[in-house]
DNA sequence: GCAAAAGTGTTGGGCCTACACCCATGC
DNA sequence: GCATGGGTGTAGGCCCAACACTTTTGC
């Protein structure tokens, strides 16, 4: 046991889908310590490269994905959360849109890398549970102050996906019709005329796009989206 | 230059005087690199304490103070942002109460500890600037969703300090009226029957204290304070 | 025609905003 | 008595919460 401290950073990932509901992305490690045990994707920084950098390697050598949001989470140094030695880690939060995520799900279950259920994670490496929990925690409260829900769907969505998502996200159930008027009268999402593929019965559904740009614009002028 | 990579921890402390305003805590760097230059209090962490415990230590160190609100803010990586070697900081955000922040004041402009006000800083060490900006920020935020403003109050203070301080951190002035109402209103201010020493003309003002334990109760119940 | 999902308006009440004068003290 | 800072109430409007039926499709 060397008396140098290591850095490292690790992911918690978040993707969503209607059906399977908020997912988490896990790698199987390779080696010891925790050889075959469940864990976040991540790894040690190099010498020359900054954080953000590191963290998008790592999830690009581990799970060939690339993540639209990305944002620097916590910082956990408990002395003893590595068996090996002392190690740092810089963990961060990101989350997949619904194309990208449905991708991963294709590549087969001998992969490295998986989506897991939220409440159904498996037994995990280090002190990841712990990160997970803090993660999941910024999830919950940020959707309620900024529209990150989008990064989780596609480009194009139907409302009720939006709708859905919040409903799992949040403590208590959402009045579709308030959240619509809510969401809508911030003016960041534009109605197309293009409907969604039809998967049984029901009417079809309208899809919608968030449109970025008036976000931020509306954000330099002190208007903040906000829900509950 | 080694090929290791070294940890340190950073604290950006605020305190708060009706006077003088948001004041901010500097040290003066006794050696290489950035000799005598002021910069945060702060220091490399050893091989088995936390990093709660090491930023503690070092403000201990190198300040004498303690702090009674003190949170982990973001930790900067940047490759090129210490001369010597690479140096990642995990940077605290804290705040004084102004009992703690006069004693300061007392210990003469020999010390190696000075505070600033936060408009009047002078040139820093490292990226020591970029981190208090986001601290600033922190603060500002911070302040609207939580009632963290009463850790830069003594126990006992005047409601005018209490408006004063919003008035100085929020961007638009506020209703001195609409304000005290509303704060009032979480119940989780008490009114005592004391009042302050007088320092001037004006009519005497009623002592106010922030009940901590009350407000717990309420973010139990899922209500939270929220002040623009 | 019935099951499944999407779409859509109104009302009452509570909360937030706007706003200005009196009170107690020092000098 | 005047300057200084502390203390206080109301009314109007806006926004939010509560609430359920109709439309379009698949089968």
């Amino acid at each position: 046991m060397s008396d140098e401290i290591r850095i490292s950073v690790d992911a918690v990932v978040f993707g969503y889908s209607k059906i399977r509901g908020i997912n988490l992305l896990l790698i199987k490690r390779k080696y010891s310590p925790f050889k075959d045990r469940w864990a976040l994707p991540g790894g040690f920084i190099k010498q020359n490269e900054n954080l953000d950098q590191a963290i998008e390697r790592e999830l690009k050598e581990e799970t060939g994905l690339s993540i639209n949001y990305l944002e620097q989470l916590y910082t956990f140094g408990e002395v003893e959360r590595d068996p090996r030695t002392r190690v740092i880690t810089v963990a961060y939060f990101g989350l997949i849109n619904s194309e990208t995520y449905k991708e991963l799900y294709a590549s087969t279950d001998a992969s490295e890398a998986q989506w897991f259920n939220i409440n159904e994670l498996p037994e995990l490496a280090f002190d990841h549970d712990k990160i997970i929990k803090v993660a999941f925690k910024r999830l919950r409260t940020k959707v309620q102050y900024e529209p990150i829900g989008f990064e989780l769907l596609g480009k194009k969505f139907p409302f009720s996906d939006l709708e859905e998502l919040y409903n799992s996200l949040l403590e208590s159930p959402i009045d579709r019709r308030n959240f619509k008027k809510k969401v809508m009268s911030y003016g960041i999402i534009e109605e197309l005329n293009e409907f969604a593929e039809q998967k049984g019965a029901g009417r079809p559904a309208k899809l919608f796009k968030f449109n970025k740009s008036i976000y931020e614009q509306l954000q330099k002028k002190g208007i903040y989206f906000e829900v509950n």
